[in-house]
DNA sequence: CTGTATCCTTAGGGATACTG
DNA sequence: CAGTATCCCTAAGGATACAG
């Protein structure tokens, strides 16, 4: 099956949402771009799981023609761009947080905990509430 | 990229969550059992996205060995099936509810809701406590 | 009805080279 | 650094036939 976008496939809001982040790569950028702070190219590709950059840049166009992703200039580095979620993004949180409470109940081979989950586990809420005063400041 | 299994990737819970139904055709399978009583194989072939009979049985496999599904011998029909969704898969209702809830507010293209939005608008969680019900008695 | 099995096509995706 | 472009391969997935 191709890759659907909104554009196909809309009407039903679980289809919707399939069509934006329904996919493994997908649902691990907005991870990084959400609670680890990636904010270039370089931060993604080397991410854990090693998504090749041609995927990657192809998910990164995805997401940004999806309203999930703004690309700026980085204004520190010439010729640096960064990746910064949008509020439609960061209002994906609560879901975020829901399934991460969901996986980390359920997955038994987590072992210990990441630095990740430790993090986040801290204050679910702080945190959700800290990213989103970042955005409003940028 | 071959399909991952929770086998192969886990310690990272959003990754879990990637493994089990980050693919279009999982999540709408437990759409389609969560908030649809979709119980035959059949209800999942017919659903409005058409799925083909061997991506149905391959994912209704694959979610079964993550403990998400049960197949029991239908008790009124001879030779029928009935899956049902796992406590574990319940538990992922109110993850569900959420991405529900950003699809609804960000799609906008959906115009009418449908009658799956509107029922589940009714009262979510008096709808997530009633599938929970169903599940207790069987 | 509930699937399996097979054929076939295409898109997803890994590796790598290359460019501004 | 931040991508784009190619090559190539495999697996996902559509269509359809068939079996219990």
């Amino acid at each position: 099956m191709a890759k659907k976008t909104t554009s196909d496939w809309h009407g039903c809001p679980i289809r919707y949402a399939a069509a934006i982040f329904g996919d493994e790569w997908s649902m691990l950028i907005l991870r990084d771009i959400l609670f680890k702070y990636c904010k270039h190219y370089a931060d993604f590709l080397n991410a854990e799981e090693g998504i090749s950059t041609n995927i990657l840049a192809a998910r990164l166009h995805s997401l940004e023609s999806e309203g999930m992703l703004r690309k700026l200039a980085d204004p520190e580095h010439g010729a640096r761009y960064i990746y910064r979620p949008t509020k439609k993004c960061l209002e994906l949180i609560p879901a975020m947080l829901e399934i991460i409470e969901w996986s980390e109940k359920w997955d038994e081979n987590t072992g210990v905990p990441s630095e990740f989950i430790a993090e986040i586990r801290l204050d679910r809420i702080a945190f959700a509430k800290r990213l989103i005063a970042q955005f409003e400041e940028s």
